[in-house]
DNA sequence: TCTGGGGTCCTAGGACCC
DNA sequence: TCTGGGGTCCTAGGACCC
């Protein structure tokens, strides 16, 4: 059955972490900037477009981007920053549509049907796109279609400040031709072995008719890549897909290399100070805990460990944490180590939860557990009576 | 050119329950 | 004796994206 016809825009901001610097600091604007790479290993994460004229692109290592650009001028990750300007943006893109999905800090899919009645998309699109360049200094690239899928791939085609309508009817002139590995949802360990089958362009993959040797690649998502090289998509924008968090890390790579037990557990504690610290300004309780070790080989490890119950507390997740690390020792020296927290729920939710629990089946529950959650009350007491008193 | 840090989603095997 | 299936949860690893 043939399903509605649709507007969809895909808002992409270009270069995101560079222009905020730039927006806060308009002299940085005609120099060339990176962002990311705080020490001698590091690789940046962004590059604005003076950079990129260089050459210098994000994910390359500082090393090569300062031989590339020796003026490059690099600044610190702050995603506190960041997330302000996240904010206004998609503040301003909640004026023109109430179906939005955040796709991550830097871009939106707004389902723009309703508003496209009354009003040429094209005119939308470049009213977006002037208003957050005046009023906050952010420039976007814009993609307009009739489903997410080609509305994310037109956001791609023009940057920066680029606007493009992606038709159905225009798939096969426009985006056949693009090589395969810009087709979203193939990365670098995916595009070799389609290249191996002949397949270079996404018009080849569209085309490609023998499903056993490209199952033997892309596993039971065939017909969704096969849907998508045909321009077919239909998902429909979920606005509560990522509100709520999934999980929260924190990791880092050290300018040297790991060897003392209590060094590690330094760092370890380091990173589980701040994972909570996140965990509970977010006012979540997490169950599941995980260590990643990165050795100077570049083998990685993860480990984790699920709780019975939910918490928040440092010196649980902590006790945890080093438990992990102590049951998974080794030799080789440590390049990276990480601490994340998932199986989030509320910590409302929890502890109401928690209450009703207590009551009718403390019994059965040894000694431990109770002391967790005497904890956990103890803790929380003041916070449950903070938000009841609210109402 | 030696290779970040924030995430999401998927798969596959094993444990466990019914 | 030999050995059901379905469902869910946990763990580890891997691919991908920004």
């Amino acid at each position: 059955m043939e399903k509605k016809y649709r507007v969809i825009f895909h808002i992409d901001l270009n270069a995101f972490f560079a222009s905020c610097e730039m927006a806060e600091d308009p002299t940085l604007r005609d120099k060339a900037i990176g962002i990311g790479g705080s020490s001698n290993r590091g690789v940046l994460t962004t590059a604005n477009y003076v950079a990129r004229k260089y050459g210098v692109s994000s994910a390359m290592s500082v090393m090569e981007a300062k031989r590339l650009c020796p003026e490059l001028i690099i600044l610190p990750v702050n995603f506190d920053l960041y997330h302000t300007y996240s904010e206004k943006f998609f503040s301003v893109l909640s004026e023109y549509s109430d179906t939005i999905e955040k796709g991550s800090i830097d871009e939106g899919y707004l389902d723009m049907t309703a508003l496209s009645e009354t009003m040429h998309p094209l005119d939308i699109a470049n009213e977006i796109q002037q208003r957050l360049l005046k009023e906050h200094n952010l420039p976007v690239s814009i993609g307009i279609a009739p489903n997410m899928f080609l509305a994310k791939m037109a956001s791609d085609m023009k940057k920066p400040l680029g606007i493009t309508i992606l038709r159905k009817r225009d798939v096969s002139e426009k985006m056949w031709p693009l090589p395969i590995e810009k087709m979203f949802g193939i990365g670098k360990k995916t595009y070799p072995n389609l290249k191996l089958l002949g397949i270079r362009t996404i018009g080849d993959l569209a085309q490609y008719d023998d499903a056993y040797k490209l199952g033997l690649v892309l596993g039971n998502r065939v017909d969704e890549f096969q849907q998508k090289a045909f321009g077919h998509d239909d998902r429909t924008i979920e606005p509560d897909r990522y509100v709520d968090m999934k999980s929260i890390g924190n990791s880092q790579t050290y300018a040297q290399d790991l060897y003392e037990y209590q060094d590690i557990i330094g760092k370890l504690t380091d990173l589980t100070r701040k994972v909570v610290q996140r965990l509970q300004a977010d006012e979540s309780v997490a169950k599941t805990i995980t260590i990643q070790v990165r050795y100077n080989d570049f083998t990685q490890i993860n480990r984790s460990l699920t709780r019975e119950h939910h918490t928040d507390s440092f010196y649980e997740i902590l006790a945890i944490v080093e438990r992990l690390y102590d049951e998974n020792q080794s030799d080789k020296p440590i390049r990276l180590l990480g601490v994340s927290v998932s199986n989030l729920i509320d910590s409302e939710h929890f502890f109401r939860q928690l209450n009703i629990f207590q009551m009718t089946d403390i019994t059965k529950k040894d000694e431990a557990v109770i002391r967790v959650l005497d904890d956990i009350n103890e803790a929380y007491g003041q916070k449950i009576i903070k938000k009841g008193a609210k109402k």
